[in-house]
RNA sequence: GGCCAGGUAGCUCAGGUGGUAGAGCGCAGCCCUGAAAAGGCUGGCGUCGGGGGUUCAACUCCCUCCCUGGCCA
């Protein structure tokens, strides 16, 4: 039985792309009565269908979806912004008073540091200056990128023993943080992070075998591209042109090299299939050494996998 | 059948006046504190087409055979 004061529960499926986290978000919902919050970067912008593999409109109206379709495609997300509105979002949900049961709230998502931001905080550092970044990205190209990172180690010489020299944009936001807040980095990252609280949170991890993984995603890839994404990538090229951040990600990016005529068609699905699968192996990577995470074996539309998922979610609810 | 070009890592290809080989990609492992579907780091891997010969030593030189592509018949 379940202690009146107890916490709220909320549940992460989280897991590479193609691994159904969709499905086994979906059937966690119907049966606990819980509302999605989603947790891929690009999902999250408007317009972009195709190619994110959101959630369809079925599903969508079946289950109230949070967190997708939020930002205009010319506006930048951030993993702060997004652990700012995903909180919002999880205390709404589990706060209606009108609302009993409470509903409980599935965060689902494959991006691994907003995932971190959300339920650990990030440290309590200034926003991105685009200004200032465009200077430095400037200088590392005609400096050279030795010549930034020697600018990070005069200032913050712990963050440049972190920080390779040709990871340019993580030494880049390492300088921006130094000079906007006047104090090496790593010395703000001392003060420690704002991590979620309120809830208690289930960690269920989809962990594929890497063979199926990698055939799912050359079919998903693949049937992306027969349901029309390089008339989805031209429509939106043509509506808001290259700013638009996400036509530079997984398969927008190579429909992009497809329409300027760099690619045939069939180089162009085979160069988007390799980058789901090397994003896929980066996710992986990612989410083994998340600490708390109960992984299930398999993908999330295999019924077993459901099966096992909802047996563990009834015994934590 | 003749002539040319070529057969080197899983793939595409570099290379070497003879001292057992490389790059990119793939693959694998890893990192990540407001661009993260981004960015970066590290690491296997080879009977250098087969067989003979010359040589202390052949992937490299010579002979021969096989295979691929092109041209000519």
């Amino acid at each position: 039985m379940a202690q009146p004061d107890r916490e709220p529960l909320l549940v992460v499926v989280l897991g590479p792309t193609a691994s159904g986290k969709t499905s086994l978000a979906m059937a966690i919902a119907r049966r606990f009565r819980g509302e999605i919050v989603n947790c891929d970067s690009v999902a999250m912008y408007r317009e972009f269908e195709i190619g994110t593999a959101k959630p369809s409109a079925a599903e969508r109206s079946e289950i109230p979806h949070h967190l997708l379709d939020c930002v205009d495609p010319l506006a930048d997300v951030s993993a702060g912004e997004y652990a700012r509105q995903a909180r919002r979002v999880l205390r709404e949900i589990v706060s209606r008073e009108s609302v009993h049961p409470r509903r409980l709230p599935i965060v689902s998502g494959g991006t691994g540091l907003y995932l971190r931001a959300l339920l650990d905080g990030l440290f309590p550092g200034p926003q991105r200056s685009e200004q200032l970044r465009e200077k430095l990205r400037d200088r590392a190209t005609r400096r050279g990128n030795e010549y930034l990172h020697r600018i990070l180690r005069r200032i913050d010489s712990a963050a440049a023993d972190r920080i390779h020299a040709n990871d340019v944009p993580k030494v880049i936001r390492a300088i921006e943080v130094c000079l906007a807040s006047q104090r090496p980095m790593t010395e703000l990252w001392e003060e420690g992070r704002e991590p979620l609280r309120g809830f208690r949170i289930l960690r269920l991890g989809l962990s594929p075998a890497r063979e199926i993984l990698y055939a799912r995603i050359n079919q998903r890839a693949a049937k992306m591209f027969d349901d029309g994404l390089v008339a989805e990538t031209e429509k939106l090229f043509a509506k808001y042109g290259e700013k638009s951040r996400p036509l530079s990600s997984l398969g927008y990016k190579q429909a992009m090299q497809f329409l300027r005529g760099e690619m045939d068609r069939e180089s162009t699905v085979a160069a988007a299939q390799q980058a789901h699968r090397n994003y896929a192996k980066r996710q992986i990577t990612w989410f083994r050494s998340e600490r708390y995470v109960r992984w299930l074996p398999g993908v999330g539309d295999d019924p077993a996998i459901q099966a096992e998922a909802l047996a563990v979610v009834e015994q934590e609810i």
